[in-house]
DNA sequence: TACTATTTAATTTTT
DNA sequence: TTAAATAGTA
């Protein structure tokens, strides 16, 4: 933000020679905000968004040239899914051979590559050959209904440049400042759009961490760090090693972690700070004794006057926020969760675009199957594949095909049905032309059914999905195009709807704990981190430790974790855990080990664990009697049974029991003030 | 066709 | 455990 300030105001270049290009909405929307606060001007003239905003934004105002339909519009992940499903229904395969996820994990990979099915060669392998010819149908699929995914957006507006030879010299002259921002995390087909950009001569400016590339799995390239000092050999490297967020100790010890990995670009974080306190672990019984210790350490840090919004705890995987919520829950903690379903992405918000669209635009058959049977009004599977294969045959859209089979090939209780979904549309699109956005969005849930269909629904569920719907209303109420385009209102609208799935900005204020998985959490930064779940298997992840490069990427996301913490650092993990409804027994993360052991203070568990739901608030004792740091795997000597190890602890107080595996007599359940165990 | 019961499989996420 | 996909029944 401040080059772009210095461009502007020291070196005298024209805002509207600025594009400058971040990952995230959020991150865009910032770093507008924080420029026109530096400058006092109107980021309007400057080119700033995310990668996909901005090629969205090239490719309507050449979607001729792009080889797009005007009204083309955008699918999310979602949507692409199901367009794939049809397509590998089409083509007669059968799905559990070919798995749609597995294909579109496919797809998705060649187009971050640059590549085009006609690009791509099978070598012989039939497998291969069927995966490109899955490709090649499912290009043709988005073509013929003038969809783009959201890969295709960044490959479009690439070949865009690249056979445009003189749209592409007029934006290589226009942006003379090509700024790019978590440059790590750039995929192939993002790099080589932004040279293409920038072009041989330019002067682009790149902002990266190479320790924090934790995306190498959906294509990002820390190699571009080098490829760039490469293509630009005149380019100046700065390191930014000083570091103004954590105390000392933390940074040693995210520096001692990130050392285990080979290959670095090279760099040392340092502080003129304070060390502050050692990074504190401790290790718990199971996950809910991990829950509850964070909990109770949340509480002393609010006791002592911090704020609950000072404090994250951080997870790998989105399935461990559960134990917490419920902890946080039972202990009434403010929390909010970051993550996991986004507002646009929601069933019933999808629902209703899906009519707007439909609207808008009748050729949209995704938008079609999704709504034509709901709510419920009698047109099922059978009916559907009729009006697939006519629409097939014909070479039109599934509102085209209805014509067509109501006047031929269908019964009348479902030509009757079909006939009046389509009045149903019509007349939408009638009473909705002129209306304001927001009242065209109100109109349409209400005649559509859509809220009925929901209230129907039993439970809080059904009202929830009520309220989002008006949630929408307002949405679109507060919705205001940017940029210079030409576009319908409710268009931009859906548009927007898909790039911006609408992280909820719902009161930032509130002060709240936060949680959220290490992968979001980057960029962000708190006084007070737990990382949370630090066994092997989990984090790193079972599905990482085998290859080196994966286990390399976990280490930056720890190392990404660890540089969050401001103040305090919480490293915590579970001896037995429940996943998926089985138990079981980890090893702390190699992570933990890898850390100098002088920066950790270990907190010793209290003893009184196992079922803590079930003891009432307030019987539980501060500190449970004689346990003389008895834990669980611990090997205990008994007056009469002998040796044998803890196994569990059950229940609190003077009736606390202990179950021990004896060497000679087996398993004993003990009660534990008159066991008299001895702790070898 | 609509609704309910059963089976199945399970990182990380933005756009 | 749980959500989603699928099979089975009214």
């Amino acid at each position: 933000m401040h080059r772009v300030a210095w461009l502007i105001q020291v070196e005298g270049a024209s805002p509207n020679s600025i594009l400058a290009v971040t990952f995230t909405n959020k991150a865009a929307a910032e770093m507008r905000g924080r420029i026109e606060t530096l400058l006092g001007i109107p980021g309007s003239a400057m080119w700033i968004g995310t990668f996909h905003g901005l090629t969205h934004r090239l490719l309507r105002l050449h979607w001729r040239d792009a080889g797009l339909v005007q009204a083309f519009q955008i699918l999310d992940s979602e949507d692409q899914a199901r367009l794939l499903r049809k397509v590998l229904k089409a083509l007669n395969l059968d799905e559990t051979r070919w798995v749609p996820r597995e294909i579109l994990w496919f797809i998705n990979a060649q187009k971050d590559e640059g590549l085009r099915a006609k690009h791509l060669k099978d070598n012989g392998d039939p497998t291969r050959h069927q995966l490109i010819r899955i490709y090649h149908a499912y290009e043709e699929a988005c073509q013929r209904a003038g969809v783009v995914d959201f890969a295709e957006l960044l490959l479009r507006a690439y070949e865009l440049f690249q056979g445009n030879a003189s749209l592409l010299h007029h934006y290589r002259s226009r942006f003379q400042h090509v700024l790019v921002d978590e440059f790590q995390d750039t995929n192939a087909i993002q790099y080589k759009w932004l040279m293409l950009l920038a072009g041989p001569a330019g002067l682009p400016f790149a902002v990266g961490d190479d320790d924090q590339s934790i995306y190498r799995w959906r294509g990002a390239r820390v190699e571009n760090l080098n490829q760039f000092r490469r293509d630009y050999p005149q380019a100046v490297l700065y390191k930014l090693e000083q570091n103004y967020r954590s105390t000392g100790t933390i940074l040693k010890a995210a520096n001692a972690l990130i050392a285990n990995n080979a290959g670095r670009l090279g760099k040392n974080l340092w502080t003129s700070g304070e060390d502050g306190d050692r990074v504190k672990l401790y290790a718990a019984f199971n996950e809910r004794d991990e829950a509850d210790f964070v909990v109770g350490r949340i509480r002393d840090w609010v006791a002592r006057g911090g704020s609950r919004r000072e404090v994250a705890v951080l997870y790998r995987s989105n399935a461990q926020s559960r134990v917490f919520e419920e902890a946080f829950l039972n202990a009434r903690v403010p929390y909010r969760v970051y993550g996991g379903l986004r507002f646009f992405e929601r069933a019933e918000i999808k629902d209703a675009l899906a009519y707007l669209r439909l609207v808008a635009s009748r050729a949209d058959d995704n938008s079609f199957e999704r709504v034509v049977n709901l709510p419920a009004r009698g047109i099922g599977a059978k009916t559907l594949d009729v009006l697939r294969d006519l629409a097939r045959v014909h070479g039109t859209s599934l509102w085209h095909a209805t014509e067509i089979a109501v006047r031929e090939s269908l019964p009348q209780r479902a030509a009757a049905a079909l006939t009046s979904f389509v009045q149903l549309i019509d007349k939408l699109a009638v009473e909705i032309a002129g209306l304001e956005l927001h009242e065209q969005v109100d109109h349409v849930i209400g005649v559509s059914g859509l809220i009925e269909h929901f209230k129907k629904e039993k439970g809080e569920r059904g009202e929830g999905r009520v309220e989002n719907l008006l949630e929408l209303v307002s949405a679109a109420r507060g919705f205001s195009p940017e940029g210079e385009t030409d576009m319908q209102p409710l268009e931009s609208f859906l548009a927007h709807a898909v790039l911006e799935s609408g992280e909820g900005q719902a009161d930032p204020y509130a002060d709240c704990v936060q949680m959220m998985t290490l992968h979001t959490a980057k960029g962000l930064e708190f006084p007070v981190v737990f990382l949370a779940g630090m066994e092997d298997g989990l984090f790193p992840h079972q599905r990482s430790i085998a290859d080196l490069a994966s286990l390399e990427e976990e280490r930056r996301l720890c190392y990404v974790g660890a540089t969050r913490a401001m103040r305090q650092l919480y490293i915590t993990y579970a001896e037995q855990r429940r996943l998926y409804g089985v138990d079981q027994y980890g090893q702390p993360s190699r992570f933990i080990s890898e850390l100098p052991p002088e920066l950790i203070e270990e907190i010793r568990p209290r003893l009184q664990v196992s079922r803590p739901a079930f003891v009432k608030r307030g019987a539980m004792p501060e500190e449970s009697p004689s346990t003389g740091g008895m834990r669980m795997g611990s090997h205990v000597r008994h007056g009469k049974f002998g040796e044998g190890v803890v196994l569990r602890f059950e229940g609190s107080g003077p009736h606390a029991q202990v179950h021990v595996n004896f060497e000679r007599v087996g398993m004993k359940v003990l009660v534990l003030s008159y066991a008299n165990l001895q702790v070898m």
